[in-house]
DNA sequence: AAAGTACACTACTAAACAAATAGGATATTA
DNA sequence: TAATATCCTATTTGTTTAGTAGTGTACTTT
């Protein structure tokens, strides 16, 4: 179970607009230099991600891209689906019909909880968090292995 | 994102070997067909799952397959790392030298979160908790919308 | 010892997806 | 009107998924 490049440089991407929130539109290249990212391939991405209305646009000279909303408003869960797709561990998740044996299936439950837990990050952190985060150095930083 | 068929498919294989713990073995034709799952491809599944010690097999007439291991000592994280490799949201959370701007990347963090909630569910469940809930008839079922 | 059973192993394939790359069209500003 | 930056669509290359197929090997029962 990996995540995609999509996710991973798209939410680099869109981190980068959050920064600059308030400020001038960011272009396409700028980003794609800072974050070291192919400029077509982030096109595509920023366009998956206007296409949601998590971003807008300004097109010519002094054109570039801007978060539709302020980064409060916006979770990593939107974020992520739009680049990554629904998060769904198991089809009978959503359409218990599709399995004959759900009913009393045992792992089902399994991959229900496992798709709460992981809502329940994406749910709870917008881009004002890592924006603040980032800010103050990682401080907030609770990775551990 | 979404969970491969192997992971799906093969916890539930590995879920009726553990409610046949202690009995006779359980073979690949009985799975397959209780579970509707192709037996040929449920082979290379349960192969998997032996090389990963899980499972041990017997073969000629009543052979089959069994637990190497009681249910209560075998967690699901282990079987799902065996069939869906190993569970890494991105690679610099393993190896921060792959990416320059590990040291101060806010989105590093949130991937370490989803990889610690994921984790934590997978860890806190074993086989016996799974035969246990098959048998109370999903009372301590706690999936939610 | 023979016959049958069930695992063991390897190779192959079709379809889908990922991760780009490429090229031109369109809108906007200076 | 020239330069700039987004917009749109198609193509490509490689990998993974989800199987299918066929043969080999060990074991048990009769």
């Amino acid at each position: 179970m990996k995540l995609s490049s999509r996710a991973r440089y798209g939410l680099r991407a869109i981190l980068e607009l959050a920064q600059e929130y308030g400020n001038a539109p960011l272009q396409i290249k700028m980003i794609a230099e800072r974050e070291d990212i192919s400029n077509k391939y982030l096109e595509q991405l920023i366009a998956m991600l206007k296409a949601a209305g998590l971003v807008r646009s300004l097109r010519g000279p002094r054109g570039g891209y801007m978060l539709a909303k302020p980064p409060a408003e916006i979770r990593l869960k939107e974020i992520f689906v739009t680049l990554e797709g629904p998060m769904i561990t198991a089809e009978c998740l959503e359409h218990p019909e599709f399995c004959p044996r759900c009913m009393d299936c045992a792992t089902r439950d399994v991959w229900a909880e496992l798709q709460n837990a992981i809502n329940g990050v994406l749910e709870s952190v917008t881009l004002a968090d890592l924006v603040e985060r980032s800010l103050h150095g990682k401080k907030n930083s609770n990775y551990q292995i």
